[in-house]
RNA sequence: GGGCGCGUAGCUCAGUGGACAGAGUACUUGGUUCCGGACCAAGAGGUCAGGGGUUCAAAUCCCUUCGCGCCCGCCA
């Protein structure tokens, strides 16, 4: 409901500045502080003071005189406070919203008629998943959920790269060191098995004598030349590699989870043909030119060339992920792209290359996080240096089925849980807590990794705003046992308690919220909203009884509950966290 | 050296032109005959990194200095 009324209050604003022949430019509508009372506000007035030659308040409170309230939707009043216009809705405004809320498909906005294609993840598929990448699939997954959300069709993909030297390295290592000399996995996974012939072949290269590495060097060039030129049994045995290990890592982020539709290799791209069209196309721009033997782009705005062909001929990943968006750009209306900082200049230059090529980068977003690193430094596959996502995934859980059993004994709740019960919620708080914990901060913002910091559950954290989910689920439990049914309506005039109303305001700005996170891509902004719902639901839960209010009172109160409890459920999945029953 | 990002309470973070800058945590204090205490209430805590500018209005925009991170490869 929130984001009608203010296309309501746009309109009567419009109206009211054209009637006093004021120019209408930026509205300056606004969400008012807590403490006043209005659902929405506007600052117009501060613009207009020079052009009407009036002071602000003068000015607002002529505003406010030219509209009719009973002209527009929902619209209850309009009250000034100095230069501010504060609107106010009608009680249909809260009778609707509480209507509209229980709805399980509550916060899903109309159809864009979009295909999105977000990509993220997109690690080389050289070993187990460490937390220094955690940030991308919880961004990524986060992000599609919402843009999901927004009314959009949204696929998800897994970009490989297959066809690096990476690859082609670990290939080799993988045909060429026998088990036997290979130290224990961590782990019983295919990719902690698998990363031993990795990290083997890293060492061996840098230890190894000149000759010996000169022969490795040539195995590993015939691998990636093979790709280049198509062949098929070169490509085959790349791909039992990275097919296997990415096996493994798709079972660990499907953990948090993160699933994809689709996982679209690099070579993909060489093998059908596409990246030797793009190639003739790039040699034919104004931009290219031909030094030291090897095709470069003179970008405008970029101090260094964008070498895109190799001097022996091969293409680079650049050049290979050129192709892909291409590609993207044929079968999607819109791209996001989750990529690591470290990734910021190749995207720029992706971007400017595509200008070059006549595409609408307008339809292409990337958006950036920066990288986890442990207090002693980074995190690497290749060294080994780092913590496993699983290894945190699993302290998570550990770790919340000591609360939850340590809480046992003080619940007020006689629900007795079930052994099966207490394995639920370990995980949904604690895989909940490492998710939250992550989606809710900016990406931009560094992060550095500390197990405490990770695994808090004090407030602030997931199981406080998954709390409010159980607790909305054992009152609706309880009234149901009693027998007493959840209105389809009711007169909003009973819920007039100040607790009650900041709730049903809170409820109302749900979709709102999904639009804002799916405009700025910025999926935190729904973990920032849960927060608050969290708080208002509180703060109505302390102040009005439920099931021991009068029948009247009783009935509104079980309907903001469910209300309530499609809100929080809704944004909690939007953001990939688990909703508990109960805990 | 150049480019990009970040800097807000002791700590972790919201807030990115508009109403006195907000939460949590830590610290002090209080709350369960009553629907779930993983909760709530009160207190204290700020040169919004420093300086300059634009604006009726700046944590927010511009310039500059400092600190931290990332990038500047015929790697990905």
């Amino acid at each position: 409901m929130f984001r009608e009324f203010r296309a309501s209050v746009a309109d009567a604003l419009e109206d009211a500045l054209a009637t006093l022949d004021l120019p209408v430019d930026d509205l300056g509508i606004e969400r008012p502080p807590e403490d006043v009372p209005a659902v929405v506000a506007s600052s117009v007035a501060y613009r207009l003071a020079e052009a009407a030659g009036a002071p602000p308040p003068k000015i607002a409170a002529d505003i406010a005189a030219a509209i009719d309230p009973a002209e527009y939707a929902h619209l209850g009043s309009v009250e000034t406070q100095g230069p501010y216009v504060n609107f106010l809705p009608e009680e249909t405004y809260f009778e609707k919203t509480l209507e509209a809320a229980q709805d399980d498909e509550y916060g899903h906005l109309p159809a864009t008629g979009d295909s999105v294609v977000v990509e993220h993840t997109s690690a080389n598929p050289t070993g187990p998943v460490h937390v220094g990448r955690a940030r991308n699939p919880i961004v990524g997954d986060s992000l599609a959920r919402v843009l999901e959300y927004a009314g959009n069709d949204v696929e998800v993909h897994y970009y490989v790269n297959d066809a690096g030297r990476q690859l082609a390295l670990f290939t080799w290592a993988y045909e060429t060191f026998s088990e036997d000399d290979l130290p224990e996995p961590e782990r019983d996974s295919l990719e902690y098995e698998m990363v031993r012939y990795y990290r083997k072949g890293n060492s061996y290269l840098e230890d190894a004598d000149a000759a010996d590495s000169e022969a490795a060097e040539a195995e590993i060039q015939a691998i990636l030349q093979g790709l280049e030129n198509g062949d098929e049994d070169t490509y085959e045995r790349v791909s039992e590699v990275v097919d296997t290990v990415l096996g493994g890592m798709r079972d660990t982020l499907q953990r948090l989870p993160a699933a994809f539709d689709q996982f679209i290799k690099e070579t993909r791209f060489m093998r059908d043909g596409s990246t030797d069209a793009l190639v003739d196309r790039l040699q034919a721009l104004d931009a290219a030119v031909y030094e030291a033997d090897a095709w470069q782009l003179d970008l405008p705005d970029f101090e260094k060339n964008l070498v895109f062909l190799r001097s022996d001929g091969t293409s680079l990943y650049t050049t290979r992920d050129l192709a892909h968006h291409e590609w993207k750009f044929e079968h999607y209306d819109r791209a996001v792209t989750v990529l690591g900082e470290d990734h910021k200049l190749q995207a720029d230059q992706l971007s400017a290359t595509l200008d070059l090529l006549d595409h609408d980068t307008d339809c292409l977003d990337q958006v950036f996080y920066s990288w986890v690193n442990l207090p002693e430094g980074g995190m690497s596959t290749r060294e080994g240096t780092g913590i496993d996502l699983d290894d945190l995934l699993d302290e998570a859980i550990d770790r919340a089925r000591e609360e939850v059993e340590d809480r046992l004994d003080d619940r007020l709740r006689d629900d007795d849980l079930t052994e099966d019960d207490l394995d639920r919620i370990a995980h949904q708080v604690g895989i909940g807590a490492v998710r939250f914990d992550i989606v809710a901060k900016q990406p931009t913002k560094g992060i550095t990794f500390e197990w405490d910091r990770a695994l808090d559950f004090e407030a602030q954290s997931a199981p406080y705003v998954q709390y409010v989910h159980a607790r909305c689920c054992g009152i609706l439990d309880e009234a149901s046992e009693a027998g007493h049914a959840v209105p389809d309506s009711i007169d909003a005039g009973l819920l007039s308690a100040p607790e009650e109303r900041d709730l049903l305001r809170e409820i109302a700005r749900f979709p709102a919220v999904i639009e804002q996170a799916a405009d700025e891509l910025r999926p935190h902004v729904v973990a920032t909203y849960t927060r608050a719902f969290a708080e208002a639901f509180n703060a109505f839960y302390r102040e009005c009884p439920v099931l021991t209010a009068d029948e009247e009172r009783r009935e509104a109160r079980l309907a903001l509950v469910a209300a309530s409890r499609t809100t929080i459920a809704n944004a909690l999945d939007a953001l990939g966290v688990a909703a508990p029953d109960s805990m």
